[in-house]
DNA sequence: TTTAGGCTTGGGAGCGCTCCCAAAGGAGGG
DNA sequence: CCCTCCTTTGGGAGCGCTCCCAAGCCTAAA
């Protein structure tokens, strides 16, 4: 009968106590060399490692972060938006030593289900929420638990939350000078959808940069859903109104744009200018290559794992972090000579 | 000073003891209707959950999942195959009501910390592994442990592990002989790496049906790194030896081999056929339309979880799970007449 | 009436760890 | 030489739960 590995146990192989074994194993101070030495070779022998639900349990604090993604997610998720999102809160958790749980929802009834175990006590420090929508009632139950939280993006009640999002307002209107400054004069809107803080950032940043600009959009905006599809329809419905510029408000959107405009026999940029939001699809990918706003997503994911980690120990007062992007000029819109096409 | 609220106190406002509250949170029998309507009240009334760590060290359960994909992930992530898959995971851990935790090697030396955290006891009930390399010391090492896990994929010593892969032979063999039947003579291979089972297995396959066909590949073969880029890169070279069909080992890869031929001023399936594997990039991203061979990724992840709660439950005798494949003919072998273009 | 057996309930023990305090030993200053 | 203080070590208590057994109660059969 092997008896049980736990602290008890190598602490009597090495000929000390469990509060001893427990020193080392947590590099505590107050251990001779000389007993360290003993100690850590009975855990190297052995192979003993902490039972981490003990470990919870005792601390109260589970090295585990969770990551929310609710909703419609078999769509979100053929954007590469997410996959680096994950890569940077990812990698920033291995940096600080914990792990990350993912929560993902589904269309379903099963939602309720999930909530309960996400702010379950006992199973995870803190929670990163994403890809939430406008008045997302997730926020608000997140808020009603004491479950230490951060959000990526802009709720509506930023205010009372903590935050790590992009300067989509800003990206935007960048993006709209720069087309007015190529001397675009009809240009058009590819919108994302108007309820996420993000759409709304986006469009509104657009339009204030051609105010800005002397343009106006009239009737040319549109209103896609993040998929390459709906791009495709949104521009192939612009195209009517014949714009000489558009800004999608992400790659995917642009990527179908791009298709509705080659299928309609124009040319871009020469007969359109093409400028969208992202910076995420591999400029390879398409020709000509996207010119676009260029958000940081991998810093965000890393920063809201620090933001978090900075709320589990005890930050009260909101903080929101906002991080700018940077407009990558490449072929699309016109500014500089096209190459291959 | 409001006290922690747990178990026993719950079990005090409602007038009863631990035990039994315990008996209702978990839907227990021998609990009188009466006593279990005044229990629910009391734990809606004040929101209790019960402490998932307190749970796991009682029962020796965690709930929870490991996913593991080590090495490059960076590269990786931008394959809509990782997002697939975590999806289909994530479907199934919701659906049994286990939660997901996602272990990410990154290059470097945290590696060893990562895979400690792995396997220790108490954190995870069991592992999935995936994107493993032949001969990748991870699998070995899980072996080592008594830590329960499940492949996605064919390891090399596959015989002593649980595992489920696509019939990636049968599949390339497919495309093998599809071009060959579409009457093409002079057939290439971009092939997956080659420290890949994957890549091994699709190469193999294309080539045995090759030979049933009658035909030979001579030097026609280049190895691409599942990247778009290494794909374009492999076609420009392969041209040169002026083949009529190409199959290439993933759709990424593809994707690049299109932009190629499309550089080199040929024309896709005029001039060469084109067959893939993966059928993950949506077909309309691509002009023409790939023809490629599915593989059902998302069942792949929801049987991986299925097979992996088996293991848990104490199943031992090793069992392989293979998914075949399907061919979808679409415009890029040139079977069926090119929209468009 | 007695006894057996079912259903319901309570409480002890224990999961493996951390936290805290007390005890033991050694060094250094008065 | 004694007292103080610091370093090192051990062990009790407790985290919140599950598991198990015993006790209480009630019903039904003998």
């Amino acid at each position: 009968m092997t008896r049980p590995l736990n602290l008890e146990e190598v602490g009597r192989r090495a000929g000390v106590s469990r509060s001893t074994v427990s020193r080392v194993v947590n590099g505590g101070p107050n251990v001779s060399s000389e007993t360290k030495r003993r100690v850590e070779a009975v855990i190297a022998e052995t192979g003993y490692r902490p039972h981490a639900a003990a470990r919870s349990l005792a601390s109260n604090s589970t090295g585990v972060i969770g990551l929310v993604i609710p909703s419609a997610v078999a769509t979100l998720f053929d954007d590469p938006y997410f996959g680096r999102l994950i890569l940077g809160i990812s990698s920033a958790t291995n940096e600080v030593d914990m792990t990350l749980a993912l929560f993902l929802f589904g269309a379903g009834p099963d939602e309720s289900s999930i909530i309960s175990r996400v702010v379950a006590p006992g199973l995870v420090d803190g929670v990163i929420v994403t890809a939430t929508t406008r008045g997302d009632p997730l926020i608000d139950h997140m808020q009603g638990t004491s479950m230490p939280f951060v959000v990526v993006g802009r709720p509506d009640n930023a205010g009372s939350t903590f935050c790590v999002d992009v300067d989509n307002r800003a990206g935007a209107r960048t993006a709209a000078l720069h087309l007015a400054g190529l001397g675009r004069r009809r240009p058009a809107l590819i919108a994302a959808p108007s309820n996420t803080t993000a759409g709304v950032d986006r469009r509104s940043g657009f339009l204030e940069g051609l105010a800005e600009a002397g343009l106006s959009i009239e009737d040319r905006i549109a209103e896609g859903d993040w998929s390459q599809e709906s791009g495709r329809d949104a521009m192939a419905r612009l195209l009517a109104e014949r714009p000489d510029a558009v800004f999608v408000a992400s790659d995917r959107m642009a990527v179908g744009a791009l298709r509705a405009i080659r299928e309609a026999g124009l040319h871009c940029p020469g007969d359109i200018s093409v400028v969208s939001f992202d910076g995420i699809v591999p400029p390879d990918l398409t020709a000509p290559r996207l010119t676009s706003v260029v958000q940081p997503v991998t810093e965000v994911g890393e920063r809201a794992v620090r933001l978090l980690t900075a709320v589990i120990a005890g930050a009260s007062t909101p903080e929101h972090v906002v991080f700018p992007t940077e407009l990558a000029v490449r072929e699309s819109c016109g500014a500089t000579p096209t190459a291959g096409a």
